[in-house]
DNA sequence: CTAGGTCCTGTGAACGTTCATATCATCCGC
DNA sequence: GCGGATGATATGAACGTTCACAGGACCTAG
C-alpha cells in the first residue's frame, strides 16, 4: 500500500513547529531507509544503469513500499524542466463553445502523455491580453512550451513568442512572413477531395453554402471548392450565411437555383441541420435526391437522419506533430522551419447520393 | 517592454558555465536594480501594505520593467502550494466524446481562473489505473486539489482519495455511506420540472425515451420522469434504446402506443435527431403535432429544427461550486460534509407545443 | 533629549531536488 | 601484490523563493 498524504502535524506531536504546509516523503528519507545516499535513489529513477543491479532492486522496491516520488517543483526548480505544455483555451462563447476543443483536447492530453508531458489550461485573466498571459507563463517559468490554436492572421501572440525564443506551436497556420510553428489540416484540398467524391458518384451540379465569417480556415475550404469544382468541371454556385437564422432560407434558395443542384456542400457541419430542414421543406429526400457534405465530423453528425457525410479531422495526427514539434524546440532549441499540412479524411455516410 | 526570454548563454559570454537551461529574471536581480532586500521585492507583490507607498511604487515599477514573475517551481517548492487543479480527464472514445467535457471545461478553467488556479489536464498512462495516476499527482505534490467528475458507484478513486486526506471534490455524485465532496446536476428535479413545464402546456399522454446504459444520471432523470408524471397526472409509457441504431424504431413504436401521446421525452439531446426523424416517419410535425424535449443542451440542439426544448446544465455555477468546495479543502482543511445539488434551466425552445 | 513604540526592511535558513565532483571499492593485468 | 583504470556511491552546492526573526529608522510623548 502507499503512504497517506500526510496530515499537518498537530501541536502535540511537535509543539514548536508552527502549522505549515504537509510535506510528504523526500528522497532522504529514502536514501536514509535503503542506506544508500540521495544521489544514489536519485539514480535508480533518472539514470537506473549507474547502479548495480542489487542496489537498484533495494532501492528500486523501498521507493515503491514508501510511495516516493520526487517532488515536482524541486525538481524543476533544479533541473529547469516542468514537462509541462501550456495551453491558452480560447475564450468561447459559453452559447457557442468551439466544438472542435474537446476533441481536439483530448488528442493533445493523449499524445503528450505518452511523451510524459500534461497540458495546463491557461487562460487570460479578465482584462489581460492574450500576450500578457503568455507572458506571464514564459517569464514564471510554469511550462516548458505553449501551445496555441485558433489563431488568426493578425495574431501578436504568434509574433512574441517567436521574438522571446520559447518553445512554442500553434495549431492552424500562419501567414507567409512569419514564423511557421505551425500544423494545420489541409482543408482546401480536404474540399477538393470532397468534391471529387461526389464528382465520382456522379454529381454535376453543386452548391457550396458557407458561413460568411471571416475566419481563414473556412476561406480555405471556399478556396478549394472552387478549385475542385473546376478542376472536376462542375457547375457550382455559392451561398454564404451570417447566423444561424438565414441557413434554412439561403440553403432553399440554393436548391432553387437552375439546374437545381444535385448536391449541397456545407463548409462546417453545423449548417447542417438547417440544410436537411431545408431540402425537406422544398420536398427532397437527403441521400436520396440530394447529397449533403459537411466538414470536420461533429459528433453529432452520425445522429442526424441520414448521417453526415462531412471530412474529419485528423486530431490524433495533428496533436502527435504538434507535440513533436514542441518537444523539437525544448530539446534542441531549434523551432520547425515549415508548418506542416495533414490531409483530412472524408467520412462516407448516407447523405451521399449515386447518381446514375 | 518586456524582457525576452533569455538564450542559453553562449560559450564566449561564459566560457567555464556548462551547456545548461537558460534562468530568468529573478528577484534578486530585481532587488539590487532597486536598492532593497529580496524580501522587499517579494513583499511588493505578497503583502503590499508592508511596504511604504514610495519604495512600493519603485518596486513594482522595477518589477514591471525588468519582467520579473516569481518562479513558480521555486514558490511552490517554498511555500507548498502550487494554485494548480489536477483534472483527471475522463477517457473519451474518440468516435464518441463526452459532449459535456468542454462546455464544463471552459466553466472550471474560467471559475479556476478567477480563484488563481489553474487547471492541469491529468490522464493514467496506457496501463496505469486512475488511483495510481492520482496517486502520482498526491506524491509528487503536482496540485494542490483533485477534480473528478464521470465518477461512477463503485470508482475506488473517491474512497482513495478521501483516505488520504487530500483535497479533491467530484462532478457527479457518490452514494451515501461515501465521501459527500460532489456537486451534481439534480437531474431528477429537472425532469420532474419538464415534465411539470409540458403539464402546464397542456400534454396530459407523454413519452419517455431513455438509454439503457447504466449510468447514474440517466437512471436519475428516468426516476425524476415517473415522479413528475405521476406528480402532474400524467399519462407516461417508457422505452428504452441501447445504440444509436434502435433510435428511430424505438421512437416510432413509442409514438404508435395508443393513446398516442403529445410529448416526448429524450433522457439526452443525442436522441433528439433520431426522435425528430421517428416523428417525421409517422406524418408528426416536432413543434406543431409533437411536443419533443431534451436535456443537456448541447450546442447542436438549437441548430435543430425546431430548436430543441431541453435542460441546461448550470456549468458555471456547477463549476464555481466546485472550486470553492476545493479552495475550502486546500485552505481550511476541512472538506465539504455534505454534496450540492443544483437545479437544471429548463430552455424553452420550439419544439415544445401548446395544446388547447 | 531620550525611552518606547511602530513600522518597515534586511539576513540567514530552509524547501527537495539534481549537478558537479570527490571518494571509495572493485577488478584486471603484470 | 600492486598500480591504474573503471565504475558505483557519497558529498557539497545551487536552483529561486518565502518564512522567521533580527535590526533599523522614524515618530511621539514625557
Amino acid at each position: 500500500m502507499t503512504e497517506p498524504w500526510p496530515r499537518p502535524r498537530t501541536e502535540e506531536e511537535n509543539p514548536s513547529m508552527p502549522a505549515q504546509r504537509p510535506r510528504g516523503v523526500s528522497i532522504q528519507d529514502v536514501a536514509r531507509a535503503a542506506g544508500v545516499s540521495r544521489q544514489t535513489v536519485s539514480n535508480a529513477l533518472n539514470a537506473p544503469h549507474k547502479l548495480r543491479p542489487d542496489t537498484l532492486e533495494r532501492v528500486t522496491a523501498l521507493i515503491e513500499e514508501m510511495g516516493y516520488r520526487p517532488d515536482q517543483s524541486a525538481r524543476s526548480l533544479r533541473s529547469g524542466t516542468r514537462r509541462i505544455i501550456a495551453y491558452t483555451t480560447p475564450e468561447t462563447d459559453p452559447d457557442n463553445p468551439n466544438a472542435l476543443m474537446s476533441g481536439f483536447l483530448e488528442a493533445m492530453v493523449a499524445a503528450a502523455g505518452e511523451a510524459g508531458y500534461r497540458i495546463l489550461l491557461v487562460r487570460p485573466r479578465p482584462g489581460q491580453s492574450k500576450a500578457r498571459a503568455l507572458e506571464d507563463v514564459i517569464a514564471a517559468r510554469t511550462a516548458d512550451a505553449i501551445l496555441l490554436s485558433d489563431v488568426l492572421e493578425d495574431d501578436p501572440c504568434v509574433d512574441y513568442l517567436h521574438e522571446t525564443g520559447f518553445p512554442f506551436a500553434v495549431f492552424g497556420r500562419t501567414g507567409p512572413g512569419r514564423p511557421q510553428a505551425w500544423v494545420d489540416v489541409d482543408s482546401a484540398q480536404a474540399m477538393i477531395d470532397m468534391v471529387g467524391l461526389l464528382s465520382s458518384h456522379g454529381h454535376r451540379r453543386v452548391a457550396y453554402l458557407g458561413t460568411s465569417a471571416a475566419l481563414p480556415w473556412l476561406r480555405h475550404r471556399e478556396a478549394g471548392f472552387r478549385i475542385g469544382a473546376r478542376r472536376f468541371g462542375l457547375a457550382g454556385h455559392e451561398a454564404f450565411v451570417d447566423g444561424l437564422d438565414e441557413v434554412v432560407a439561403v440553403a432553399r434558395d440554393l436548391l432553387n437555383r437552375s439546374p437545381r443542384p444535385t448536391a449541397l456542400v456545407l463548409d462546417d457541419d453545423w449548417l447542417a441541420p438547417g440544410a436537411y430542414a431545408a431540402a425537406q421543406a422544398e420536398g427532397l429526400t437527403v441521400g436520396a435526391d440530394l447529397a449533403v457534405t459537411g466538414f470536420n465530423d461533429m459528433p453529432y453528425t452520425r445522429l442526424l437522419q441520414p448521417a453526415l457525410t462531412t471530412v474529419r479531422l485528423p486530431l490524433r495526427r495533428i496533436a502527435d506533430a504538434l507535440v513533436s514539434r514542441l518537444l523539437q524546440s525544448v530539446e534542441e532549441g531549434a523551432p520547425p522551419e515549415a508548418g506542416l499540412l495533414l490531409a483530412g479524411d472524408p467520412v462516407l455516410r448516407p447523405s451521399m447520393t449515386t447518381l446514375a
